[in-house]
DNA sequence: TCAATAATGACAATATATTGACAAATATAT
DNA sequence: ATATATTTGTCAATATATTGTCATTATTGA
């Protein structure tokens, strides 16, 4: 009954392919490890005055070489445009953003880091910086690699 | 400045660490990758009128060979007890879970799947197990290893 | 053993995120 | 070019998750 209902979409594997265990295993393990590097990151910009909702953007933010607008920055984070609108609202209120001109959309504005913002940023990565290499010490870059390289290829496969 | 400040922590690697880039790009890749796993799973489970909150714990219970008890499944799925505790509760009172008698602990109850949970849990399978399949068919298995073997690394890291 | 520490259920307040809808701006295809 | 589809900002309703607190149960260490 089951293996005639997938039958069309098995092309010779079974049920029990261990590719197939390995990445339902996988899927959840990165549940947890998003919930846990949320937390590090809280704990580590606890004295910031940020929270995960915030530093996430001002990342996001930060990592691009073009600038960002709200629903490009969502599409980096996996969110909704409007959870990001939200806090990106409050964030330009709250001094730590900027909202200016972008030459390609008259009215979708590229979200930038204020003044202040980047000296929030300045704190971020002097905690960010030493956490990053730290817990990467014992890890070689070619699993570094591959691992992004996987995570990248799944990103292309759910877009 | 900076530089001072990081110096105890850097033990001979520079800012500009290959490791350091590639571990940052790498948490806010899986950001991205959870939120696009989240409405994978959403829309693999429109008809079975599940929503993530509650395929993820059907699947951390059917994942785990001994019993889980709430802030069990709590820490395998890296959220509150809290937030899993009002939806397990939720999905007691729908006929899905039930809270069975705990050996080891007076009242931390073991969180099992009834029989409705169990006929639900089929038809995630039914759904699941062609995704996981279609979607690792041009992946090789050994970078699905590294790859879990790391992000198992880094939640012993975190936990 | 038993005192100190940690884990758990329960409840409340708050923060964050999703979903749906609509009009305006943009991109696409023909 | 122009009709069609997609993207975007905005607003509202709802779902989900975190944080804090307290009493109770379990665990740990001396």
């Amino acid at each position: 009954m089951i293996g005639r209902f997938l039958g069309p979409f098995l092309r010779g594997q079974s049920l029990h392919s261990p590719k197939r265990v390995l990445f339902l295993d996988l899927v959840l393990t990165l549940f947890r490890l998003n919930g846990l590097l949320i937390a590090e990151g809280d704990a580590m910009t606890k004295d910031l005055g940020l929270t995960h909702a915030r530093w996430k953007v001002i990342g996001a933010i930060a990592l691009s070489n073009a600038g960002l607008t709200v629903p490009g920055i969502a599409r980096v984070l996996g969110q909704s445009r409007q959870a990001v609108q939200r806090i990106t609202d409050v964030m330009v209120a709250d001094g730590i953003l900027v909202y200016t001109d972008n030459p390609k959309h008259k009215r979708s504005a590229l979200v930038t880091l204020s003044e202040q913002g980047q000296d929030t940023y300045t704190l971020l990565r002097e905690v960010q910086d030493p956490w990053a290499i730290e817990n990467t010490e014992d890890i070689p870059i070619e699993e570094l690699e591959t691992t992004l390289r996987l995570i990248r290829r799944l990103i292309k496969k759910f877009n």
